[in-house]
DNA sequence: GTTCTAGAAC
DNA sequence: GTTCTAGAAC
């Protein structure tokens, strides 16, 4: 998890942590060496989210508190996410929120040793061009984390650490994403089945499909809002047809939306299982569970879904079949030109 | 989800 | 002989 600073900008003082999810006020004192009166010895109280990368702050003193120069008034609470500025009373004595990665290492008795790397494995090469949602992806290491993670996290269905609870350590890592707000997080899949691939999780855990509730409504619509978004700010946009969907029986836990570019142009899309999770029915919009889960007030998966990744090779724009996945790869390259 | 590989398919 | 898939292991 990272560490949340509160930096002042004027550089009065050493950068304050703030502890996740812990309350901390701050205000006229000598851990801020603000001296002025206006400003009240508990003027905000903060909250850092460590894991949304957000700190909340509420105005305790009478004095205006202000975000962006946005006055928060007194008793109101507002987030503050890096990038934003903070003026602890009347625009003066400005804050920003820092997020770093904690790299302390413990190094306690019976922590486990970095398991050896597999020679397929791409070294995590660091790159300074962190704005940047093109940037390469790196290949963090799922199970230091998590074995990090299952200390504190009670089991549920699989254990902390196990593949299908990868999608939960990845929406976490600043590196993987490309895209977050109050609600939810964008990060590009590992394994692209096409030359656009990005999922969208919300950082309200919901497992699946089967969990989706009516309230879940208006955090669907923004997902998709949100994968539009994506399409729009993608230089192919005007060339590939994108779809946002789920699968019907997703493998990972943590509810996502795939956004995808039709043009399943991608080493990594290798079986019919990659293909018909995509192309079939297997593969449902984003539009279609809205407005099921609008009707029926909860989503259905119809008794015989998983059987349709067994289907043969199916080309998804002229439907016609395909012997193998190298044969349809190649016929893909017909539609790809004109 | 991926990787790895035995053995089927060609 | 090589290519490709399917299923186990992770």
């Amino acid at each position: 998890m990272p560490s949340c600073w509160f930096v002042s900008e004027d550089d009065c003082h050493k950068p304050i942590q703030l502890p996740h999810q812990q309350t901390v006020s701050l205000g006229r004192g000598p851990e801020t060496k603000i001296k002025d009166q206006k400003c009240s010895r508990n003027q905000v109280e903060l909250r850092a989210d460590c894991n949304r990368g957000f700190i909340s702050v509420k105005q305790l003193g009478t004095n205006p508190t202000s975000v962006d120069h946005v006055v928060v008034g007194k008793g109101n609470q507002v987030p503050l996410k890096p990038g934003q500025k903070l003026y602890m009373v009347n625009q003066l004595y400005p804050y920003t929120v820092r997020f770093t990665e904690d790299t302390s290492v413990t190094g306690s008795a019976g922590e486990k040793s970095k398991p050896a790397k597999r020679p397929h494995q791409r070294d995590s090469t660091e790159d300074k061009n962190e704005e940047s949602p093109a940037r390469k992806m790196s290949t963090p290491s799922h199970t230091e984390q998590e074995s990090n993670r299952a200390k504190t996290t009670p089991a549920k269905a699989e254990p902390a650490g196990h593949w299908s609870q990868g999608l939960k350590v990845s929406m976490q890592d600043p590196k993987m994403q490309v895209y977050k707000d109050e609600k939810v997080v964008v990060i590009k899949d590992k394994y692209p089945k096409a030359r656009h691939h990005w999922l969208v999780l919300p950082w309200d855990s919901i497992s699946s499909l089967k969990a989706l509730r009516p309230e879940h409504c208006e955090l669907l619509k923004h997902m998709h809002k949100v994968g539009d978004r994506m399409i729009q700010q993608c230089p192919d946009n005007q060339k590939l047809r994108f779809r946002l969907g789920y699968h019907a029986i997703p493998s990972m836990s943590h509810i996502h939306l795939h956004v995808i570019s039709q043009d399943f142009d991608s080493p990594c899309l290798k079986n019919k299982k990659h293909w018909n999770s995509f192309t079939t029915d297997y593969f449902v919009d984003s539009q279609d569970i809205i407005a099921m889960l609008e009707r029926d007030g909860k989503v259905s998966v119809k008794e015989g879904t998983g059987e349709l990744l067994k289907l043969p090779l199916r080309c998804h724009i002229c439907h016609k079949e395909q012997a193998t996945i190298p044969k349809l790869k190649d016929h893909l390259k017909v539609h790809l030109s004109s």
